[in-house]
DNA sequence: CATGAATGAGCATTCATTCAT
DNA sequence: AATGAATGAATGCTCATTCAT
């Protein structure tokens, strides 16, 4: 039952590196976010517990509160950690689109390399889906990506670069694209993170009439 | 407290067709089956707990386990009862469809109007969902529809009415569309599944270039 | 780990006998009540926990929650238990008395004989107050107990059988007498509740005057 | 979130009489005690935690064991430190006082008064009492400051002074009737410990016949 | 000596499941 | 077959206490 350790050796720098204190810290919120993210990832959000948690840690039950005051506290730092690391690369795209198509095609392809980075989140083969396998649940993590695009997307609308259609609708479709090419790309051998991104990018696009017909391959 | 009870005396007449004991054995069963269908749809499948289920039905807790051995169970047979009422309909859609483009035209409106008869499963306003609205969970019954279209669809595409496309990409993004945009359908008021099919489905066949482009509205 | 079990033979009195159920029911019920009574009296209300109760009991740790919903819930029913013992025996002190003397007389007298057979509630020897002798816990029954007693005062008080004194700190008083020597007189061997009652009886009633000066003994 | 915090640095002066070690530690000790006596006046004794008294000192957790092993050990702290103050009081009470008359007099004002000045231990308005209304909790220092004037009324008795009476059951009285008259009196406005004095004092010397029946008001 | 994170026992409570009635 | 009480494992969480820093 030990868990995280402090390092039996430290390095003798002393000068801005953080104490031992600050470091077993950081390494025990990072192994309980870590486990938490494999938890919730195997088990699904809900049917995780906490105790599932400290158990993959090692750490003992109690130390678990030291760092989050409950289950969905980490869920929230797991999603806002995500996030965090996605806005950015979404922001970007955002700003150097000149119009929709651009946007998408970029919004698209960064968000598909992203999932790449992210395979523990959206783990092929879990578990707990064998289980039962008519439920899919979603993770925190994989939730606060969802909204994070879904903003994306609205902002842009927003700024008057949509087309013309029924938004609603088309963010919802988008999204379910995205969503569901996304997960299966995850499964191929290789990943091709391009050529789903075309498929999905061709598919919206024209769907709305802002690209030609495809030629017959 | 008793919900529905086996009468404690028969009145000799057991020949009948479905015969007493039959009847109060369906009915217990159905009624088990409503109580866990309004359970999993306001607390959600995994929160929901077999005494939540039992508590609805006003039977006593060990009468549950006479019909059905787990929470797991019963899920099964909501989902298999919902594929039995919407299996045949997509038969049908099939069956009638003379290529892509009628086949999905049929199926998807076919879905969104499944869906409104179905509220209570998707029932807008899942109290569970707002305590923690990154996560998103579905019901058994919501799997299990999903699951029935993607056969659908993979049947209709080995037949050979398949697009000249990535069919495993088509029929995932085909899924997260309508998956989507179906449940955004429900939340309007009022509800107009035709509307949601035409969108759809004209996304959908104009992005793999089934359609013309759209005329500028 | 059997607590109460099910009578191994039947007297074959079917009757009007409760069915074996009940019995057991009622069984368990007296022996959590029994058990939280001593729990109390050993441990002090705040320092018991429910644990400790069906501990006792021998009962499953779940079992406890089908009768009461809490400790605080056997306490309310311990209390309710003792006052409805109790206060009988106070109303008829109060409706026989024909003035403030015969009353507290009758009063103080039923009090102490009451104490006697609530033995273990005041149960002389409570360990708990050897770990910390310097706090004196109540029960929730003898809260309930002197509740009772400062009602009773009062409603003979405001029928105007009251003395002529401030009776906010008579009864005050009255109860600290009663409490006191209560106690004491159940350490003492032999109990004699009747020479207690005097002592206080006539300090009291001498006290506000409505007894003429002690004869020197 | 430091509180009373040792110094790192010394000035080099550690001569001067308590010496800044010392101090910090008398500041310390303090602050512990300070905080377990408001701690043990709210929350009750048993309710109140160790960490409810080490969070209100801002100190650390660790911090409170260099000071008091337990609760148990502030508890008595606590108690040791009220008696010393009551003590003397009583004894000089004792020493002048030529008759049970006049020493009670004495000590049943000495001690309304000082219950005055240490109405933070009394304190009006536990929460905790309100959750539970049957049961009276009574902190530490109450309990000592009652078995202080216990023996101090035994040692009157002790030294001949005694009325002629069964003295534990005046004793028990006596401690009965003070403690709840001083209580009662803590909560009127304005508090007046002299009239609650008198009307204790009278009470119980003309109860046991040291004075003349009251004349008619 | 102060600090505050780690520990693990303990507590209240819920729940699935069994089984005597 | 229906009932509902008993069971005990499991969960979220708190707390006293220790000990490396």
């Amino acid at each position: 039952m030990t868990g995280i350790v402090t390092p039996l050796f430290s390095d003798g720098s002393d000068e801005a590196a953080p104490g031992k204190r600050e470091l077993t810290k950081a390494l025990n919120r990072d192994a309980i976010l870590k486990a938490a993210r494999a938890v919730f990832s195997e088990l699904g959000y809900e049917a995780a517990s906490v105790r599932d948690i400290i158990r993959r840690t090692g750490l003992a039950s109690g130390t678990f509160y030291n760092y989050y005051r409950s289950k969905e506290e980490v869920a929230k730092a797991l999603a806002a950690d995500v996030v965090q690391r996605l806005r950015p690369i979404l922001r970007a795209e955002r700003e150097q689109a000149t119009d929709f198509e651009s946007y998408l095609n970029g919004a698209i392809r960064a968000y598909f390399r992203f999932l790449i980075g992210e395979v523990e989140i959206w783990g092929p083969g879990r578990p707990r889906a064998e289980r039962f396998p008519h439920i899919r649940v979603q993770t925190p993590a994989q939730g606060a990506v969802f909204e994070e695009i879904l903003a994306s997307i609205n902002l842009v609308i927003e700024h008057g670069l949509a087309p013309r259609v029924d938004t609603e609708y088309l963010t919802a479709a988008l999204i379910g694209v995205a969503q569901n090419i996304g997960e299966k790309m995850l499964h191929r051998d290789p990943v091709d993170p391009e050529a789903a991104a075309r498929f999905a990018v061709e598919l919206i696009l024209r769907g709305i009439g802002a690209l030609p017909k495809r030629e017959p391959a």
